[in-house]
DNA sequence: TGACATATTCGGCATTTACCGAATATACAT
DNA sequence: ATGTATATTCGGTAAATGCCGAATATGTCA
C-alpha cells in the first residue's frame, strides 16, 4: 500500500483575488461554447501562467481532485487547446495553453460549414415555395459566416510567437 | 372534470423520411449551439413549412408530448428564433420561424465581444511579461471574430421578404 | 529488483436536464 | 354562467454529466 497521498495538495493558492475573478468570468463565457466549467477554468488559469504549471499545482489553484484535472487537461488537449508536456526524469506532467487561440471555437466553426452544405444540398428535396427560399438564405448566411470566421481562425497574426 | 384529452394528438405524420432525415441533421448540428435537442427539431420542422403550424401538428410529427413542445417553442420565441401568432377567435396558437435566420447564433456573437473586452480590459491586471501578450492576442483575435460576426448576423440581405 | 512519485482508471454519488402526464388555467362561444 | 378547446404549470422520473476518492498503473531512480 504505497503512498497513498491522493489528496488535494496541499492548497497554497498563489492567485490573487483579481485573477480567481478574471477566471470564473472567462469561464463562464467559455461555457457556452461547449466546454465544461472546470475544464474552462483551467483554461483560464493557463491562459495566466508564463510558465507550464503541473497538475498538483492545478488542483491546489483550482481546488479540484486531481483526477478530475487530470482527465480535464487530457480533453482540453485532445481538443488542441493545451499542450501536454513530459520532462525527462520524472513521469511528472505539465501543461500550458495552446499555440493558436482559436481552438476552443474551431469546432463550431466546422459545424457551420456543415450547417451550411447540408442545407443547400437537401433544401430543394424537403421543401418548396417560401419554405425552399428561405432555406436558401439559411445556406447562404451560414456559407458567409462560415468564410467569414475560418479566415480569422486560421489566421497565423494571433499565433504565439516562437 | 373536462375533456381529458391532452393526449398526443393522433400521429399522422405528413413527413416524408427525407424530411425527418433532414429535421434529424439540422438539429444535430445545432445542438453544439446551446439548443437543446427537441427545440432544435421544432426550429428545423418550422422551417420546412410555408405555413405557420399549431401545437398539435407539432405534437404529431415530432412525437412529443404536448407540454414539452408548449415549453420548447416558447423557449425558442424567447430567443427570437420563432415567432408565435395567436389567431382571432380561438385560443390556439402558432408557430413560425422568425424573420432572420441569423438568431440562433446571436447569443453567441455577443459572448466574442464580452470575451475580447473582458481580456482586453484585466490583461494588464492579471497577467504580465508573455502570458499578458498572449491575452493581449486572444482579445484581438475575439475582437476580430465579433466583428466578422456581427456583421453577418445582422445583415438584411439574409432576412425573410415580406 | 524494490521503493517512490506521479498519473490514470473506475465505481459511485450528487446535480442537472429533458421529458412525460395529470391537473389546472385561460380564452372563447353559446 | 357554463362548456369546450386549447395552452400551461407542476411534480416526478430517468438519463446524462461532473466530480470525488480509492485503487491501480506507470515511469524513474537507487
Amino acid at each position: 500500500m504505497p503512498n497513498m497521498s491522493n489528496d488535494k495538495a496541499a492548497d497554497a493558492s498563489t492567485l490573487t483575488p483579481a485573477q480567481r475573478h478574471f477566471i470564473e468570468e472567462l469561464a463562464v463565457l467559455l461555457v457556452p461554447w461547449g466546454m465544461p466549467i472546470t475544464a474552462a477554468r483551467l483554461y483560464g488559469y493557463l491562459q495566466l501562467k508564463e510558465e507550464p504549471v503541473s497538475l498538483d499545482e492545478i488542483v491546489a489553484e483550482l481546488e479540484v481532485s486531481k483526477s478530475h484535472v487530470s482527465t480535464a487537461a487530457r480533453m482540453l488537449e485532445s481538443y488542441g487547446n493545451v499542450r501536454r508536456l513530459g520532462e525527462r526524469g520524472t513521469k511528472r506532467v505539465l501543461y500550458v495553453v495552446g499555440a493558436h487561440p482559436g481552438t476552443p471555437l474551431i469546432k463550431q466553426v466546422t459545424l457551420l460549414s456543415q450547417m451550411s452544405s447540408l442545407i443547400a444540398r437537401r433544401k430543394d428535396a424537403v421543401a418548396s415555395g417560401k419554405a425552399a427560399d428561405r432555406l436558401g438564405r439559411l445556406a447562404d448566411f451560414h456559407a458567409d459566416l462560415s468564410r467569414a470566421m475560418e479566415g480569422i481562425t486560421t489566421a497565423e497574426r494571433f499565433q504565439d510567437p516562437e
